[in-house]
DNA sequence: GCCAACGTTGGC
DNA sequence: GCCAACGTTGGC
């Protein structure tokens, strides 16, 4: 199984690359996602040891922050069981499970963001999926030489 | 805060 | 299965 390359979005005021940074093993689960696409993503397609570059969205300066790898492919979000969770969901069912998860650990929080207006003015990176007009999936699929390319503007 | 774009819901 | 209404996302 080759690598994969991903790009997942978090709001900072609810979970930051600071606050990745800071977890045991800087390592946590990548919950809450609500969204089919997404969820298939999640439970069918991203593997152990791929590749994310992780975005900061909906805040003052939209940017890729840094870089995880994933510790640990799809598994149930038990957080849609649990009332007291904001991620609650009571249409499922613990038996069959509707929202996956994975677990991603830090690999580098870049010294210098990338914001999404330097992304836009890549040429390389104008089929970004991040970069088409209307796109809002939450955790969606990135090409290598993207990846690289971001990697590489990070510097 | 605005609003375009997209996803989901639910009546029919 | 259609589609209007509503809710959410996320850049600006």
């Amino acid at each position: 199984m080759t690598m994969k390359y991903w790009l997942m979005k978090t709001e900072p005021t609810t979970y930051s690359i600071q606050d990745l940074e800071k977890e045991s093993n800087q390592t946590t689960c990548w919950e809450g996602v609500r969204n089919y696409q997404a969820r298939n993503l999640l439970r069918d397609e991203i593997q152990e040891g791929d590749r994310v570059l992780f975005y900061h969205s909906a805040c003052k300066e939209p940017a890729v922050v840094g870089t995880a790898v994933v510790s640990r492919q799809g598994y149930p979000d038990h957080h849609a069981f649990d009332k007291r969770s904001k991620y609650y969901d009571a249409k499922c069912d613990p038996e069959n499970p509707r929202w996956y998860m994975v677990d991603v650990t830090l690999e580098q929080k870049f010294g210098c963001p990338v914001t999404l207006a330097s992304l836009r003015e890549k040429a390389a990176l104008t089929d970004m999926v991040l970069l088409q007009k209307g796109s809002r999936l939450s955790v969606q699929p990135v090409k290598k030489k993207e990846f690289d390319a971001v990697v590489k503007l990070a510097k």
